[in-house]
RNA sequence: GCUACAAGCCAGGCUAUCGAUCCUGUUAGCUUAGGCAAACAGGGUAGGAAAGUCCGGACAGCAAAGAGCAAUGCACCGGUGAAUAGCCGGGUCCUGCCGCUACUUAGGCAUCGGCAGGAACAGAAAGUGCCACAGAAAAUAACUGCCUGUUCUCUUCUUCGGAAAAGGACCGGUGAGGUUGAAAACGCAGGGUAAGAGCCUACGGCUGGUAAUGGUAACGUUAUUGGCGGGUAAACCUUGCAUGCUGAAAUGCCACGUAUAGUACCCUCGAAGGGCUGCUCGCCCAAGCUCGCCAAAAGCGGGCAGGGUACAGGGUAGGCAGAUUGAUCCCGAUAAGCAAUUAUCGGGACAGAUAAAUGAUAGCCCACGACAGAAUCCGGCUUACCGGCUUGUAGCGUUU
């Protein structure tokens, strides 16, 4: 059995080509302060899951702010996306998912954590249709 | 011991669990033999401001015959340094405090000396502009006032010729007085005069020249001579000096892909066009090859090639270098220097991501944690900031 609470480069959204294809052509899910956007490719032969958070300016200015709640969004997810990522597998897809906290106070952990695993379990459903 | 100021240093700690990134090592794997990538172990991983982007560089690319104008920046001197509007030392001026002398109306107080602070500190005697309120007036001078003269009115005196006083008008002189103000035509005293004025003189202040002298210089001192025409250049301006443009999304290489691609128009012998710094002058670049007709040249025609403008479209955005050890920083010693700083020797430290790591959670402890997150790098400046520690100086208090 490998790790499951990992997030290294291969799990992450790593250029800025596939993030602008998220934006152009990706879903969206909205649970209360949170974005989700994604792409979900079936029958692909290696199946992946790959991730990435992000932050309005606009809402923070600081730059430390930015880095806490993008560190806290990652964080959420890499405790969580093990049931998504054992779907995905066992149906050979493959996704991109980007968040983006679009809220305008700073967040806690467990709110984050929590509004994480409604977006896991809706993503889950995604997956089996 | 407390308080204030200055300089320097630190920027919550520990444990557990789960992660991220970079480096090193081991093991096994794949390989097109360049590498790729996994597991495990060990180690490194935000700042004093990483910030603002206000100065200065390094580095890189493009451009580069020149002159003038414009534009921008700088503006006491010397040193330091890669360089600056930084830093250090010095000079000048201004402000405040203290001391002292001349003077004195006995309150003070110029000059001088000391201490502290400040200065975008070239030019106001090239020109233009501006100077609120108050004030006669903010710079040309006017108004008021003062004074000589002429004339008129009226009064008094009279030796009957005039004389004196007052008031009005005019011509002229004057810049002394005029309640203000941040600032009022160098100050003050004497002379001078019809009244007056640096008009003249003494003392003092400011300032230009000359000479001597001290200093690398700014500048100081002394002598002599001329002047004294308010402020403002962080108003335009003038003078001197300096300055190509762009900015790591720079740039170079590799891989992939494509296309010496397409359409339209124009040009190829004094053309179009391009370049030189924004403008002007002036200058520079540039115009090719080939075939046929023809004895040759000119010329004509064709083809290829090249250049310009516009349109429509296409591709890439992956990797490596740049790029993290450098004009580096810190500590100690020695030497030079008033100092900033420099040299030598010894020791130590220094993240490197690329959608972007340096973290999350829980527990415990305490002074209860501020401002705040690297993005090419470095030197400064500025701004933000909870608190703690060390050293020095000054004051107060306690003990001996």
């Amino acid at each position: 059995m490998s790790k499951q609470f990992t997030l290294g480069k291969t799990e992450r959204l790593k250029s800025r080509k596939s993030i602008e294809q998220i934006f152009a052509v990706g879903k969206k899910l909205v649970t209360g302060s949170f974005r989700v956007l994604y792409v979900l490719n079936s029958d692909v032969l290696t199946p992946s899951l790959a991730f990435g958070a992000g932050v309005s300016s606009k809402h923070f200015k600081k730059a430390v702010d930015r880095n806490r709640v993008k560190r806290l969004m990652r964080e959420a997810w890499r405790l969580q996306k093990s049931d998504l990522e054992e779907m995905i597998r066992s149906q050979k897809q493959s996704m991109h998912v980007f968040c983006i906290y679009t809220g305008k106070a700073l967040p806690d952990y467990k709110e984050v954590f929590e509004k994480l695993t409604d977006v896991i379990s809706k993503l889950v459903k995604v997956c089996v249709k």
